[in-house]
DNA sequence: ACATTAAGTGATT
DNA sequence: AATCACTTAATGT
C-alpha cells in the first residue's frame, strides 16, 4: 500500500487507491522472465511500481525487434487495446529489471473510467506516451543508422535500470536490434574509441549519458 | 588442461 | 550493414 501511494498517490484520489489496493494483486517478477507472450489473451492489466519492462515485436522467423521500455508510473497499451478488441497481444513484454507491479482485473477498466476521472485521465494519458514512444520507435528504426541506433538502446538500458553499467552480451544487444553480433561488436568498438562507453567482457559501462 | 562461450578483426559482398 | 572465417580472450569443468 505504501509502494502504491508512494508511485500513484499524486495521481488518483483516495477512493480510487483504495480500491486499486483492494482489488490489486500485487505481484513479485524477476528479471528475464516474460509478462506477455505474442498471442496471450490478457485478463489483468499492470501498473508498474518500479523496476522497467521491456517490449519486444516479433516477425514470423521469430526475429525480435525491441520497441521501447516501460517504467514506473507507466501502464501496458497492448492491455489497453486487447481489452477493447477482446483480441490478442501483439507484442511480448519481459521484465528488463525486477519489477513490483498490481494487476487489475480488465474488467476494473471500464468501471473505474466512469467512476474516476483521475483514471481516466491516467488511461488517455498513457494512451498518448505511449504512442509518442511508438513513433520514437519508428523515427529510430526508420532514420537512424546502426551506430545511433545502438548508442540509443545502451543510453535507454542504462536509464530504465538507473545504472550506467549494463550486464549484457554483444549478441543479446545484436537481437534486440536485430541485427548481428559482428556488427554489433564493430560499432561498440568504435563507441569506446569515440569515449562514448567502456567494454568490457559481459559488461558496458556507458560514459556519454 | 581442455572445452565452451564471448568478443575482436580482415576480407568480401 | 551483413556474412564468413578465423583469432584471441575469458570462464567453466
Amino acid at each position: 500500500m505504501e509502494d502504491l501511494i508512494e508511485n500513484y498517490g499524486y495521481l488518483f484520489e483516495d477512493e480510487l487507491l483504495k480500491e486499486i489496493h483492494e482489488i490489486g494483486i500485487y505481484k513479485s517478477v524477476k528479471e528475464g522472465d516474460v509478462l506477455i507472450e505474442i498471442g496471450d489473451y490478457i485478463k489483468s492489466m499492470p501498473l508498474l511500481l518500479n523496476g522497467a519492462i521491456k517490449i519486444l515485436r516479433e516477425d514470423k522467423e521469430g526475429e525480435e525487434l525491441a520497441l521501447y521500455f516501460i517504467e514506473r508510473g507507466d501502464t501496458c497499451t497492448m492491455t489497453l487495446s486487447c481489452c477493447v478488441g477482446n483480441s490478442k497481444s501483439e507484442i511480448r513484454a519481459v521484465a528488463e529489471t525486477d519489477v513490483h507491479l498490481i494487476m487489475i482485473p480488465v474488467q476494473k477498466m471500464s468501471e473505474w473510467m466512469r467512476k474516476y476521472s483521475s483514471w481516466q485521465e491516467f488511461i488517455l494519458q498513457s494512451y498518448h506516451s505511449r504512442m509518442m514512444e511508438m513513433l520514437e520507435a519508428i523515427d529510430t528504426i526508420a532514420f537512424l543508422k546502426m551506430d545511433e541506433r545502438l548508442l540509443k538502446y545502451l543510453r535507454d538500458k542504462a536509464m530504465v535500470s538507473h545504472n550506467d553499467q549494463l550486464q549484457v552480451k554483444h549478441k543479446d544487444i545484436a537481437q534486440d536490434l536485430h541485427t548481428s553480433r559482428v556488427v554489433v561488436s564493430r560499432l561498440l568498438k568504435k563507441l569506446e574509441r569515440d569515449n562514448k562507453i567502456k567494454l568490457f567482457r559481459n559488461r558496458i559501462k556507458v560514459i556519454a549519458l
